[in-house]
DNA sequence: AGCACA
């Protein structure tokens, strides 16, 4: 049997890695391309077509092994991908047929070119993205994106069922939109037919420009409309009432009677820190605003410069009780961490991995990730002695009057690990520091959930 | 037509 493993064919054709360098040792110390690859279990495609779907992939690597794991859609053009076979063998076969076969591979007609890849494994680093979900993100990209009405991309996308809400935002990644189908299925049919695609011409304007949709999935699964707006609607609630003058261009906050601001409840909770000398991690938040009632899920992520959390309790008569409580207070004596706290738009938080930035308290069982040793040690909420417990079901305490002042909060600052050494205050609890003037409001609005942010 | 950053 003849033998086709390319490695010898192209040891014959080209020089060796080592020639090439010493040909050009003046010259950047890596080539830039390998002719030759060690061979690799994973596969390196290139020149498909932008459609082409994991199935694809298998089908074409199927007749000559195990196809493990695939990636599509990778690059810039998303015009390549990855193909991991169960053994090494498999992919020499598929290299090495076709290296001499008249017929190139192909996909949807298109040639694609094949090579070992330099990586030995896929690497999955599946996102939100990348999980289907009855709720899709979808970037309008174009000059005259934002330009496009909540009403047109209602339309396009209800040709694939009923649409159950929409949100639109601005984000770095520019004018984007949630939209919410019934099921994956329905968001996938809608997903496959438009991503790529720009929208009828008919639909927009004639002055503008053609506006192409990018379409991934979201980690969501309900949106949270709580108005009808030109940003957002809600199709399942005729009956929800149309956002206040007040309330265009300013997010949540609307103006009440007495001209105060008020904001719309929600059991989710957006914290920032201000002032923040010292570490505040995900336990310390979990600890803080266990206080007032069941803590299901916390998401930390940076904005702004700041460290900005979202607490989610199942209801939000918890919620109001724990930012009535906290706002303008701080974690640690002398004004440090100081706490400003509003209501999310929020509902329902998507914890997609358990880590030192989030974590769903509700599944205890969820893979933790990045799951370094730390100074925490192994137990997920190393503070809480037996005296200061977190929630829990049997645990009585959570009605529906707040928990005794700052007193009972279950900080416990002796051996306090999150305090820089020789800055414990003498007088140990409570590490809740009330200030006496309480007048700062929150001064950002809460923006997360455009994906992606993660 | 050339290796996965969100």
């Amino acid at each position: 049997m003849p033998c086709f493993c390319p490695r010898f064919q192209g040891a014959a054709k080209f020089p060796t890695e080592s020639v090439l360098l010493s040909g050009m040792a003046s010259v950047s110390s890596q080539p830039q391309f390998r002719y030759t690859q060690p061979p690799s279990k994973v596969l390196h495609l290139r020149n498909l077509p932008w459609e082409c779907t994991e199935e694809e992939l298998i089908e074409l690597g199927k007749p000559f092994g195990k196809v493990v794991n695939t990636k599509c859609n990778v690059g810039a053009n998303r015009n390549q991908a990855f193909i991991e076979f169960a053994d090494l063998n498999q992919a020499i076969a598929m290299i090495s047929y076709y290296a001499s076969s008249s017929e190139p591979a192909q996909v949807r007609g298109k040639t694609v070119y094949l090579q070992y890849s330099n990586r030995q494994e896929i690497v999955n680093n599946k996102t939100a993205a990348d999980v289907p979900g009855n709720v899709l993100l979808v970037t309008i990209e174009g000059t005259d994106a934002r330009l496009v009405s909540i009403d047109v991309l209602h339309l396009v996308f209800s040709a694939f069922g009923f649409v159950h809400k929409i949100t639109t935002f601005e984000k770095t990644a520019g004018f984007q939109a949630l939209v919410q189908f019934s099921d994956a299925e329905t968001a996938t049919s809608a997903k496959d037919a438009l991503d790529g695609r720009s929208i009828p011409r008919y639909l927009l304007p004639e002055h503008m420009g053609p506006c192409t949709l990018r379409i991934t999935y979201s980690g969501h699964s309900d949106l949270s409309v709580k108005f009808q707006s030109h940003r957002s609607r809600d199709y399942t609630n005729p009956y929800l009432p149309v956002a206040p003058s007040a309330v265009e261009g300013s997010g949540q906050a609307m103006v009440g009677l007495d001209g105060k601001r008020l904001e719309t409840e929600s059991n989710v909770l957006l914290a920032s820190i201000e002032n923040m000398q010292y570490a505040v991690t995900l336990d310390v938040l979990h600890m803080v605003f266990s206080a007032f009632g069941p803590v299901q899920k916390i998401a930390m992520f940076d904005k702004n410069g700041g460290l900005q959390a979202l607490i989610q309790y199942p209801d939000t008569q918890t919620a109001i009780v724990a930012k009535e409580a906290l706002e303008g207070h701080c974690i640690y004596d002398g004004g440090f961490c100081k706490l400003h706290i509003s209501y999310s738009r929020h509902t329902d938080l998507s914890i997609k991995v358990n880590n030192d930035r989030s974590r769903d308290y509700t599944i205890p069982n969820m893979p933790v990730v990045n799951a370094q040793p730390s100074i925490l040690g192994q137990q997920s909420v190393p503070m809480m002695g037996p005296s200061a417990q977190p929630y829990n079901g049997s645990q009585p305490g959570w009605g529906s009057a707040p928990p005794a002042g700052v007193q009972s909060m279950p900080m416990q600052m002796h051996n306090n690990i999150y305090m820089p050494p020789g800055t414990m205050p003498s007088q140990a609890a409570p590490g809740m520091q009330f200030p006496s003037h309480n007048t700062t409001q929150p001064s950002t609005m809460p923006t997360y959930g455009s994906d992606r942010t993660q």
